[in-house]
DNA sequence: CTAGGGTTAG
């Protein structure tokens, strides 16, 4: 050995003790054996054996040996050492060097740029951008990718753009993984627009791109856009993967597209993609928002390997079809299957309580959350708390949750009490309430909605008519009501008093059909404007009719007796509707299945899933 | 040296 080190030099003596001594033991017993060694020629071959480094042991055992050796100052070898240290996702370690090093070159700057960006540490990660900016340095094009995906994980598109800007100053722009991360982070960031201008610029698209596109169509809510995209990517010769299908579930289980959804279910499965956990709980969740309830289940029963996410998934799907029960006894199964909730786990199964108006069993599972699992309560739990008890109408102690919470409430939480005063008719509360929910949100049309309906309750009409007022000063514009329904792998539209269907007069004869039954069952039209509790769909005009009606209409005429309906709305449903919808059910003997904005509506027999609990 | 992904309240 010791002849070994004499006589080599340096480079063939490191290529020589990285083919015999793959391990750290042997490279630091080999450079203990010659305590004469020059420091300096240790230092060199300590670089380049680093460089075939692939354990992480043994990183750290050599990085031991160097501070034996008094080499800790030379920055080359820290330079190293930091570049090793984010290879192995050892950030802080590597932070720690870098840290020490005087200067460091601009490529470390840009590894450490990168490491952060990896290990999730955006805001690290861009305060180091930054400061390699103010140095003069510019970070490569290797860095700018992640850059931009902190942006996209902080959504902070002000912070993308001006990284838009250095890129092409730095002439970065042009290069596909930059470009990619570009569409990535505008697309996370929301600006959709944005994404597609920089995608449709590209003169090279990789399936990575085509799926950041897809995946931002899907997440912004243009779900027609992202079937389309989807088309279109194939269109163009790009295969695509399992990643892409899950964009494309999305969309269908927001559009509630059964029969696109199985067949992009039986498409993973002819195509051979790896139907792994993420796949199964993709359809599983599309199958629960396309009402499917019982189709979601048996992929959950079958699905080896369930974890967090798809235990949560089955819980929430068991919520929003009203099955509170089943939802808390999954809950305990899982626990009892060793898998530790989070505080998403948590909010599925305080809302599914919330849903179905078991307010002891919330109220024992958010103390559960907090004692037993010594998980903080997130927003979103504070939340479905609220909806919980304000539903129950227990007011006060809403009240009160919300005035001793550790966290400042958002607009969400007194939005959430808002929607229980509306349901109480509490008009002192709501007004109150109101003043800090206008502050925080001024421009939210439903909440404006809520407050306005609460004074049509109580009769007072210039109230309404000052909110109404207040609205359009605000440019709070009301959301349009719309109803899907999938019909012949088309997913149509039905909006208020929609006269656009080559069918619409059949539609509304079929209406008019089935007014007189519903009448001889009880019907009263609750033409109260205090029922019509949805944005504006309601009131245009005696004729006018609710979106989802016509949908449901659309669905009796050209669908076979006895067939379920599906149908899935933008915004909550209303009372009149609600009543409307359980005779139509009875009269026309079908299964009606509704998915509103919160939840789903199975109507049958006259009754509805909800027990008129919503 | 780079990348895209499944669950969540109102």
């Amino acid at each position: 050995m010791r002849t070994l080190f004499n006589q080599l030099s340096p480079i063939n003596l490191a290529a020589t003790l990285c083919n015999r001594f793959s391990n750290s033991n042997h490279l630091c017993t080999s450079i203990s054996a010659s305590p004469n060694l020059p420091i300096n020629q240790i230092a060199h071959i300590i670089c380049c054996v680093l460089q075939e480094c692939t354990s992480f042991s043994c990183l750290k055992k050599t990085h031991a040996k160097i501070f034996a050796y008094g080499l800790q100052y030379d920055s080359r070898i820290l330079t190293k050492f930091a570049i090793m240290y984010v290879s192995f996702n050892r950030i802080d370690a590597a932070s720690i060097l870098f840290e020490d090093i005087p200067s460091p070159c601009s490529f470390l700057w840009n590894v450490m740029i990168r490491g952060f960006a990896t290990d999730g540490r955006f805001l690290s990660s861009l305060e180091l951008y930054s400061k390699m900016m103010e140095k003069g340095l510019k970070p490569d094009k290797f860095a700018f990718p992640f850059a931009l995906k902190s942006c996209a994980g902080l959504s902070d598109l002000q912070r993308g753009k001006v990284i838009h800007q250095h890129l092409v100053c730095c002439g970065c722009s042009n290069d596909l993984f930059v470009d990619a991360a570009l569409v990535d982070m505008y697309a996370k960031c929301g600006d959709i627009e944005a994404a597609r201008l920089v995608f449709d610029k590209m003169a090279l698209r990789d399936l990575v791109s085509w799926t950041s596109m897809i995946s931002g169509y899907a997440h912004n809510g243009y779900n027609s856009e992202t079937l389309g995209f989807f088309d279109l990517m194939r269109g163009s010769g790009v295969i695509p993967n399992r990643v892409s299908i899950l964009s494309v579930l999305l969309a269908c289980g927001n559009l509630g597209a059964l029969r696109k959804g199985e067949w992009f279910h039986s498409y993973v499965i002819q195509t051979g993609f790896e139907f792994d956990i993420l796949v199964a709980t993709a359809i599983m969740d599309m199958y629960s928002k396309c009402g499917s309830l019982d189709l979601a289940h048996c992929l959950f029963d079958e699905t080896a390997g369930k974890d967090l996410v798809c235990w949560s998934a089955m819980i929430a799907s068991y919520g929003i079809h009203g099955h509170g029960r089943k939802a808390i006894d999954l809950f305990d199964q899982m626990v009892k299957a060793g898998v530790r909730p989070n505080h998403v786990t948590f909010t599925c199964v305080l809302s599914a309580c919330s849903h179905s108006g078991l307010l002891e069993e919330g109220k024992r599972y958010f103390q559960l959350m907090t004692e037993e699992f010594v998980i903080a309560p997130k927003l979103s739990n504070y939340a479905c708390m609220v909806d919980l008890l304000g539903r129950a109408g227990h007011l006060s102690e809403a009240v009160d949750l919300i005035e001793n919470m550790p966290v400042e409430p958002d607009a969400s939480i007194w939005g959430s009490l808002l929607g229980a005063c509306r349901i109480h008719n509490n008009l002192d509360l709501a007004e109150k309430i109101a003043d800090h929910l206008f502050h925080l949100d001024p421009v939210h049309a439903g909440y404006h909605v809520l407050l306005s309906n609460i004074y049509a309750a109580k009769s007072r009409w210039n109230e309404v008519e000052k909110v109404r007022k207040m609205m359009a000063r605000r440019g709070a514009n009301k959301i349009q009501g719309f109803s899907l329904v999938e019909y012949d792998n088309q997913v149509l539209k039905f909006g208020v008093g929609d006269i656009s269907h080559p069918q619409w007069e059949k539609l509304y004869a079929k209406l008019e059909e089935l007014a007189a039954p519903m009448k001889h069952l009880g019907y009263v039209p609750l033409t109260d404007f205090v029922l019509h509790d949805i944005e504006e769909e309601s009131k245009e005009a005696a004729l006018s009719y609710h979106s989802e009606r016509l949908a449901i209409a659309f669905g009796l005429i050209n669908t076979s007796p006895g067939t379920t309906l599906r149908i899935t709305k933008n915004l909550r449903i209303c009372g009149d509707c609600h009543n409307a919808i359980k005779l139509i059910s009875k009269i026309v003997n079908r299964v009606i299945l509704v998915r509103d904005m919160h939840r789903f509506h199975r109507f049958e027999h006259g009754v509805c899933s909800c027990g008129d609990y919503w």
